[in-house]
DNA sequence: GCAACCCAGTCAAGAAATTGACTTGGTTGC
DNA sequence: GCAACCAAGTCAATTTCTTGACTGGGTTGC
């Protein structure tokens, strides 16, 4: 009852999600490095500093939305049911995302959602700026660990690699279907794939750190 | 070159419209009195004092529009062909735009615009600040004719005199259109109307200001 | 007659936008 | 190498907007 209706918030709410759209519209039909920031601002509707008061680079207008999902794996880990270890609730939520057709797991062949990982995937700088989104996700993930007692820099290995798991498998997937297949054809293969790269987390996680991480 | 192009200036003009396009809406809906002022600036999402800060007042919401017609009389007196007396410029004018079915004539049975001048005819509040543009209008016509030399007194008094004949003219248009006539069933009359009104005018204005005011 | 209320219109304080000029870094032409 | 240029990002000054509270007139219920 606190948030919600109120000019001045509803009008900055729309003021962003018109940047944004408006940005990402512009970078799919140009290319993100053929469209300035002046060109944002002007098509949005708004002046230049006023767009880095919203955004604080150019990169973050693409990929602002990843702030919502940052806390993601470590909210799994941390919501996860009563004896299931960290490796096996991320790979469970992978599989049930993979059966939705969930974005971020790459297999989804929506045309939106395409064009958008395209755009990702193929522009450097956004490429690079990702990492940072990826930065903080690992943290919170091993934050998450370490209210486990699980030692810090276990907890920052273990982050790392299940990060990296759940990127590396949503990127694969995300070629699959650039290259021409449907996401129906590429689900069992993802399954697969899946399975195979969580297993592998699995055991090595549980020789190097004991079977905390990954119980039964 | 100093005016136009401006986020500002583009900004504040489109809120001023999307006020008085908003407060029309709601006025014609349902009724001048019944809506606040408040209701206004809700539906076109600013605040209150931002709503006053762009319209003097309430009525001002409806009425801002007859501030671009408050020189017309003046204009086209200013701007007369030479050897035209000033009564005969606007009573010319007049049956131009009676052929024309221009709105300021009242001869006009677009729906909107029936529905405009019913809202105003049937307001107190905004009959009475119609006043307020009407006393403008003389005043600027006023000058007009001061310009040509005729006496003050006299100028006023004419002024006076021609925006009133204008101004009965167009309500008595609209009164029979609003019966039921056709713009075209009432436009002979209207016509007629004129030519009468204009005539009287024209000897009255003839015999106590001499010939200036309208020469042959 | 009185209390409660609604509405037009105002005010002061603070958030947020525009503006234009600026810095910085990279590219291109020569 | 250098000059010109372009784009990202910043800054200070001014303007506009929101907010919440307020005045004052007018109505209604009691």
């Amino acid at each position: 009852m606190e948030n919600t209706t109120g000019l001045r918030e509803s009008k900055k709410l729309r003021t962003r999600r018109q940047l944004a759209a408006t940005a990402l519209e512009l970078f799919l039909e140009r290319g993100f490095d053929a469209v300035s920031v002046a060109d944002v601002a002007a098509a949005a509707e708004v002046s230049k500093p006023t767009l880095f008061r919203y955004f604080p680079s150019k990169e973050d207008l693409v990929l602002d939305r990843f702030a919502d999902h940052q806390d993601e794996a470590a909210r799994i880990v941390r919501d996860r049911p009563a004896g299931l270890g960290p490796v096996g609730a991320l790979h469970d939520h992978f599989r049930t995302a993979l059966a939705e057709r969930d974005p971020i797991t790459g297999l989804c062949d929506h045309p939106d959602v395409l064009a958008f990982q395209r755009l990702l995937y193929s522009t450097a700088s956004l490429e690079s700026r990702i990492a940072h989104y990826t930065a903080r996700e690992v943290e919170l993930l091993a934050a998450a660990l370490e209210a486990e007692e699980v030692e810090p820099l276990s907890a920052r290995l273990a982050a790392t690699h299940l990060v990296a798991v759940r990127h590396e498998l949503g990127r694969e997937n995300w070629r699959r279907i650039d290259a021409g297949s449907t996401a129906e054809e590429v689900y069992p293969a993802a399954v697969v794939d899946a399975d195979r790269a969580f297993g592998m987390l699995a055991d090595g996680l549980d020789r190097t750190l004991g079977p905390l991480i990954s119980p039964a």
